[in-house]
DNA sequence: CGCATGCTTGACACCAAGTGTCATTAGGGG
DNA sequence: CCCCTAATGACACTTGGTGTCAAGCATGCG
């Protein structure tokens, strides 16, 4: 039963500094915008070396964009769960809701990241191209899940359109003061999405 | 008559050394990858100083990615003369198959533009973050073209899965050895998508 | 207890991307 | 012929990111 309870304080700390340092990181980052703060900066804020920030995160993109990052695990998980026989649009729409939950729900640190990430050239760069990672995942499960060919282009094209959703919604619902709900956001793109979606070859 | 037949002799030196620049980076860049090759390398290729590189181009990505860098402004401008009574979905269809086009009718060096740009991680990350941009551009013409007011999210849903079939088309064509038409994969594409692209709200 | 082992860290040197500054040069127009 | 502008190269400098190595510290074992 006990999975993993005690991950062996090694990993406990190491988990501790990783926190550390991406509070530090958000937090002056969020306040002074991404160009402005150096990795010295970031360090001398969490009292680590720079040697050591880079031995948690490949880049100084990275700290922000990993703080998103079980996003796409999620998201892949998320569609794995849903029933086979649910339709594609139906599925989605949850795999999407789920992320988009993830990023409502988590207050107000999480809409200011993703503020931050829109508003930054470099981490949406960044933060594309992970996604581009996530629809290869999404459309591979697709591919699973309709018992599919790889001949086809109807799973990369509905991960694609997915995420697009995800990206309007999140765009939208940033963008507002709270006024959006992200849930009705997320209905609505489906909605215009869903008569592809559901179009299997 | 004359509107520009003589960009006045500077304007085309100043063409010149970019074309060069360009030139000299795209042929090295292709051929050893894109982190093996130095901006000091390209301007000793190019015969000038690393200063002068960053005067034309702001990053090394962006000489790779400025390479493709009309095709945003040209799918808006083939959007727009678009009739304005056909339908959305053979609309962007067309606009797609434009950049697809100016991207497979220009022989084997596009090609090799293409897959060195999907094939490293920090060229993509540039190039969807470009992508956004044309995104938007179309989002915008949309919104134009059918009249429509600024709250649904139609336009962006439908740019962005325009642009997924774009990449999705982009992928599949490059990967192969010439044997996928570009023509008959933007149409499946389109095939696909059409359902959602035609649904105006 | 003493010692070996492995993991994490900091210090330091180093490379590459990019920017600010300034002196030089070449064209172009009066 | 001279002045004005634009382009360039040289150089120093900041910043992101990596390689290397020695020191610190917990753990395990004799």
């Amino acid at each position: 039963m006990t999975a993993r309870p005690e991950p062996t304080l090694a990993q406990r700390k190491r988990q501790l500094v990783a926190d550390e340092l991406t509070r530090a990181a958000l937090d002056l980052l969020a306040r002074k915008g991404f160009d402005a703060v150096t990795v010295d900066d970031i360090v001398g804020a969490a009292g680590v070396s720079k040697r050591t920030f880079f031995r948690y995160f490949a880049s100084k993109e990275d700290v922000v964009v990993q703080f998103l990052g079980e996003m796409g695990t999620g998201m892949r998980a998320a569609l794995a769960e849903r029933p086979a026989q649910e339709p594609p649009s139906v599925a989605l729409r949850h795999t999407v809701w789920s992320a988009v939950d993830a990023c409502a729900g988590h207050g107000e640190q999480t809409l200011r990241v993703i503020r931050l990430i829109l508003g930054t050239p470099a981490l949406l760069a960044r933060f594309l191209e992970r996604q581009a990672q996530w629809r290869d995942a999404l459309a591979e499960e697709l591919t699973r899940r309709l018992g599919l060919g790889p001949a086809g282009l109807y799973p990369q094209l509905a991960a694609g359109a997915a995420l697009t959703a995800f990206d309007t919604v999140l765009q939208r619902w940033s963008a507002g003061e709270g006024d959006q709900d992200p849930a009705a956001l997320t209905d609505e793109a489906f909605a215009v999405l869903a008569p592809a979606l559901d179009s299997v070859v």
